[in-house]
DNA sequence: TGACAATATGTCAGATTTGACATATATTTG
DNA sequence: CAAATATATGTCAAATCTGACATATTGTCA
């Protein structure tokens, strides 16, 4: 599926613009990969900035340390249902999403 | 699950900070359904700006019109992320969740 | 009021997602 | 460098979500 690759080339150091047009994707699937790439880069840094490691992380959130790298690696098997929970659940409030689509 | 009543409550017209003392819900808990609330009425709003039916709707986003009005309704069965891809495919950017987390 | 359109509710089989585990690979530290 | 710690990848059974359908309720308009 595209939309994986897109995210590894985006991590990778790709421009969306240019990738969009590389991978052939719809504007309605490039919308969609913004928008899981802007949380889950969102999550990490929360991670980060509140010092947990990715297992101490799961833990919290009641999941195993394997989800949670999944999580900040775009796998297309994490929903971006389980990427606001895990944001809400490091204490993100509704607030905290315009910031983080900004 | 107290969240569904929350949802219910909220549209019946109630305060979310009343609502969320009487039903005990944690700050965890009513962040997510604030979460949920904004998305689901912006769905709503978007597809009457854009004179759609539940059933065209449901056409456009390649399911039923059940699954809409569940959508609308903020039913649990409804995930965050069905939410976000159907209002992604009626043409939100990410841009457009700024708004409407604001 | 009655007919018609729109929305709501309940159910369920099939599809997708999830936590968990094993294990591989990086990264840090002594 | 080696050990320890952190992160990444693959797999799978169980749990959850989804589209679809039937049907009920509500809203609209003549």
């Amino acid at each position: 599926m595209k939309k994986d690759k897109l995210q590894k080339l985006k991590n990778a150091g790709w421009k969306s613009g240019t990738v969009q047009e590389f991978l052939g994707l719809t504007d309605t699937e490039s919308a969609l990969v913004e928008v899981r790439i802007a949380l889950f880069e969102a999550f990490q840094k929360m991670r980060k900035e509140k010092k947990l490691t990715q297992q101490e992380a799961a833990k919290l959130l009641n999941t195993s340390q394997s989800r949670i790298s999944k999580l900040e690696k775009g796998d297309p098997s994490v929903t971006l249902d389980l990427m606001i929970r895990s944001l809400v659940t490091l204490g993100a409030k509704k607030e905290d999403f315009v910031r983080i689509f900004k």
